[in-house]
DNA sequence: TAGATTGTTAATCGATTAACAATC
DNA sequence: TAGATTGTTAATCGATTAACAATC
């Protein structure tokens, strides 16, 4: 049973998922018991950091053996929500949409992709995997039969904004947003952005840095 | 002319690129000067953290006006490495791997996809847009030839590091890793993690968190 | 038992924000 | 000139690490 009345750092919410994975593979090979000091060498972590981090979870390890690994593992699928599953529609058709409607790995981890959808009517009625793309303006009519928990924006930065707008009206409560936009919405939608090409120019930075 | 002796922190850097980003978006609307208070608007920032990133670089504003638009995107540019054409290679032919190959905002910023790689034989050979599929065998071969300034993991977690091992071997010194794997490589490489799956972990954990 | 590892407190480190003199 | 905005210092806030008593 995870915590409820204290958040948990946004930092440490993240290293709890790969905490989780990491204990995945560890218990894959037969570890039934990990401790703090496994989990940190695992992830360039100091094992102090890992302590302070499940201390945030109500499961307690035990002196000299460490954390009891599947329990560690049930405790925080449950905190992240990994032992549900999610209905996920991708919005934006382009490579990255499709490339992340048909990610095999998002499947496995209970983000289920119920829907695709483009503005661009040349798109429309095309497939991705087992999915039609639809037409954007009927994100609303979707999600009011099937509730959305997750909308993933894959538009170029540009229409970033309109989408996020469009799926916030239609109910959806969490974004993901793959764009290098910057979406502004009301606070009680959660956003993570990807970065993914601000990673790419952090890289170049560095590269230059380095010179 | 970018700071060379003290160097940037890691999230100055990250924000440094998301100005660049508006600046360019604001200089298309017209903007000949931008305050610390616009940007900061347009990205839900405080003024204070983006004049002390602004600090970093060695640019100055102007009392009263604020920043002089283009020159501060140069100085970003250049400090960031956005005013350079990079080299890159991308490992893994899958869905991801061939979306990012694809990508047309990579391009557009100065990463050049030079070559996809696969460990596949049967996917070998498959073209992805002008490019056709090699085997990994051959990563060595072409940074050989051409230097290659940042490489792609876009494989499953389990076979992310020792395409780390192979990149890194390969004489490449930036990785984008966006597998769920963590990957450990000397201090001398640069490794940004793009961390897809933790991010919809993330919105999955506040979504449990919310209720 | 002796020793290893947790859980937690306190110290350190780094990042963000506030404040304001300088200045255009 | 008067007022807006920078650049920078100091204060605050939050995250990481160190340290160690408790304990299995």
């Amino acid at each position: 049973m995870p915590e409820r009345n204290t958040q948990i750092p946004r930092l440490a919410v993240r290293r709890l998922s790969l905490y989780l994975d990491a204990i995945r593979r560890m218990r894959g090979q037969g570890s039934e018991w990990i401790s703090s000091q496994e989990l940190a060498d695992a992830l360039e972590l100091t094992s102090s950091t890992v302590r302070q981090d499940l201390s945030h979870v109500d499961f307690s390890g035990i002196s000299k053996r460490g954390y009891e690994a599947s329990g560690l593992e049930e405790c925080l699928a449950a905190v992240l929500g990994a032992d549900s599953e999610w209905n996920v529609v991708v919005v934006g058709a382009g490579n990255l949409g499709r490339a992340l409607a048909l990610h095999e790995e998002f499947r496995r981890r209970g983000f289920n992709i119920r829907a695709v959808f483009d503005s661009d009517e040349a798109k429309a009625g095309s497939k991705v995997g087992g999915l039609v793309v639809q037409n954007i303006a009927g994100l609303a009519a979707v999600t009011k039969k099937h509730p959305v928990d997750v909308g993933i924006i894959a538009v170029p930065a540009p229409a970033a904004q309109e989408v996020a707008d469009a799926l916030v009206k239609a109910g959806v409560r969490g974004l993901l947003n793959l764009s290098p936009a910057h979406v502004l919405v009301s606070e009680d939608v959660a956003v993570v952005d990807a970065r993914i090409v601000e990673s790419l120019q952090e890289l170049a930075h560095r590269l230059v840095a380095e010179k």
